[in-house]
DNA sequence: CTGTAATTTCAGTAATTACTGAAATTACAG
DNA sequence: CTGTAATTTCAGTAATTACTGAAATTACAG
């Protein structure tokens, strides 16, 4: 945990910052969760106020937040008040953790509209076209996250082969299509 | 193209512009799409003006938003200089030019900065370990871009045949564990 | 239980982003 | 080519979000 981060780390920082404010997340929250990962011992709130420059609240309600999306862990050391902080070891299980909170906080909200709204009768031509427009999202949605679901339950072990196998993908789904001649 | 809209619609597009908001999209150009999705004819620039009750250059923006993202089609009248807009008739159609922009605007980035920082030589043992995490990172962010690629291929009637399939994808992946079973 | 080192909260402010209305530009019917 | 109906641009302002520093709270070493 250096005083003054060396430009290459530093780099990597303001890239996940900046990518962060694009995403709901602010930027001072990408860029301390960068910090996280990148360092290989856990942080205390004020290594990351010093290693980002900016104010300790700041970094306290970032911590809160990243706490919040169950993508750091927290430790004591014995024998002291202060609290360090890390990134899992292991950088699918971020993923994992990032894709999970999204379908929580995005998906299943959007779901759950959507299924309301399909209950209701429509009161007209349009509202059928919108409803028929809602049925096909509702579909699309709902498949896609059950697909995500899958590749999820892979530990990185399993995805690491699937690394290698590099994009024959694409034949094992050409196989699944030939698995289903029929339906074509 | 009603004057006011239904409150089935209505909430509808106020879900997605919230949504939208929690993206990097702002809540009036997620208003704008929605109803574009949901409305079955063209609409022009001040039927959104009435239906969202938003500024007409605010919709002038918003659409030049959408435009840059390719989410709409213009669409001409004979004998009229009014320009009319629509969103593709197709629900995939529209997740996949959205999964294609998000990737060329942020993973493509992403990976070509975190190449560029693995190019380099580590100067100490902190920089090694963060280069072991970005390459980690990189490694990860390449191969589920190119597992999403192989299914931007599929085109959405291959998709309903899958949708069918329901969860069956787990055991297509089994069976491919299986193929690769010497690697294990 | 006490003192203190740490964290958290929160009101105030700074910074950013979204939106508007007026002016400028563009495109085309005639 | 001209007039006008449309779109776009842009400076100003409103609204939102991010950040800070001071005060309050918490947790624990002793």
């Amino acid at each position: 945990m250096p005083t003054t981060l060396t430009p290459m780390i530093q780099s990597c920082i303001l890239h996940f910052g900046e990518m962060g404010s694009r995403w709901g997340i602010n930027r001072t929250v990408g860029q301390m969760y960068a910090l996280l990962v990148l360092s290989k011992e856990p942080l205390c709130a004020d290594d990351m106020t010093e290693a980002l420059g900016i104010s300790r609240s700041n970094v306290s309600m970032g911590l809160k937040e990243l706490m919040s999306w169950d993508l750091v862990k927290l430790q004591h050391r014995p024998g002291e008040r202060k609290e360090f902080y890390s990134a899992p070891g292991d950088v699918w299980d971020i993923a994992k953790t990032l894709i999970e909170q999204r379908r929580k906080r995005e998906i299943d909200p959007t779901l759950s509209t959507l299924r309301n709204l399909l209950i209701e009768t429509p009161a007209n031509p349009d509202e059928e076209y919108a409803q028929q427009r809602m049925r096909e999202m509702h579909e699309l949605i709902e498949m896609l996250t059950l697909w995500t679901q899958e590749i999820q339950r892979l530990d990185s072990a399993q995805l690491g082969t699937l690394l290698k196998l590099g994009n024959s993908i694409g034949k094992v789904l050409d196989m699944k299509d030939r698995l289903l001649g029929s339906k074509k």
